[in-house]
DNA sequence: TAGATTGTTAATCGATTAACAATC
DNA sequence: TAGATTGTTAATCGATTAACAATC
């Protein structure tokens, strides 16, 4: 239960459209200085109102009769979104998509820092992704509570999903970007957000077959 | 517009969830052999009242006083989401993110077929990832009808991403999965599902730091 | 038969949009 | 000042949940 401005409580659909916000800002800066919530909204796909209300949870960032400051404003979702302090994340499993995470560059731009990688098999320790060298599975409790890591993306299979998620929530984080084709088993206050490929191809394949 | 059993028209939230229901009656396959729509709730975390309300969209499922039969509701599943029948799909970009996609596994037990991967580096062409060779871009359009392609994995950087979704619209691409970190300029009737990566971190680190 | 559970309609809840006073 | 546009409250819309007759 997350509270805005005046303790309002933000909906959940309302955060996950902050980045998008942030994306439209980053992308409008330098092509003009202001914009209002109306032009946004036409840009973005949304109704002015929404842009407005959203926006209104976090703080009275418009002025009447000019709008929105663009680099103001894409400042303050800076912040809001952490992306100007550095957020240091593990990527669990060095499998097919362990390994793009790795190489994956758009992460620096947001303010990520990749820490480590870990994977259960043992004849990878030590191999180098990047600058970050793989280690075993058995060094990731140790290393979550010494390098205080908030953030794992989970990138092995469904089947060890579960466990590998209890020993990373008792090691200490507190959010997981779960690839694993499975909703993950938690109890407790942790943040789960999911990129389930297969779902998103299936939507897609059923909407083009019904189209 | 996609309506379902009696015409009525089916919610794309309701779409959206479909995959997930898949994977639950995958799951319970082999377990149990029937399920209420209240167990499968509790499963899913969902209320009875929208697992059944869901599902009677497509069909009458279920019986009364019996529940649903799980090896012929994965069936149905199954054939709505058409994972019986090959749904051939081609991926476009063979950076980091292409190539995970090219060895993910888990596309062909869902009846998904890659049959191209397209990068705009001609220093890639005929490079083997898998048993999928790289072809040149401007292969493409030639490829798509040649092989009627309706899905295209898009996995390139943002600034090229319009451009390219408009060649691969005009070449008959009927839905798109878009890895790009951008929203997608699209007027006509294709379907889109967006895997914004960064967003998903984004709301994850705003949901912990304010936790 | 009695108990369980469906499919569907009605009630509720939450999210989106419209309206408008405030004000730059 | 007049026009534009905000932030917010009220109205609407859509999705979820509750209720229940039908029936296995």
């Amino acid at each position: 239960m997350i509270r805005g401005k005046d303790g309002t409580i933000i909906p959940r659909v309302v955060i996950e459209r902050l980045p998008r916000y942030y994306r439209y800002f980053d992308w409008l800066d330098g092509k003009v200085e202001k914009i209002s919530s109306k032009k946004l909204g036409e840009y973005m796909g949304a109704s002015a109102s929404q842009v407005r209300l959203d926006l209104s949870y976090f703080g009275d960032f418009g002025q009447q009769g000019y709008g929105y400051n663009i680099k103001k404003l894409k400042q303050e979702l800076a912040n809001i979104l952490n992306i100007n302090s550095e957020t240091s994340f593990i990527i669990v499993g060095a499998g097919n998509i362990g390994r793009a995470m790795t190489r994956y560059k758009a992460f620096a731009n947001t303010g990520f820092m990749l820490k480590g990688i870990f994977d259960i098999n043992p004849d990878l320790r030590g191999q180098k992704l990047g600058n970050v060298e793989i280690r075993h599975t058995d060094e990731m409790v140790q290393f979550i509570k010494d390098n205080h890591i908030d953030i794992a993306i989970l990138a092995i299979p469904k089947d060890e999903a579960n466990e590998v998620t209890k020993t990373l929530v008792d090691a200490g984080i507190k959010g997981i970007l779960n690839f694993a084709p499975l909703d993950l088993d938690v109890t407790n206050h942790i943040t789960i957000e999911n990129i389930h490929i297969i779902d998103k191809m299936l939507a897609l394949s059923f909407m083009i077959h019904r189209a």
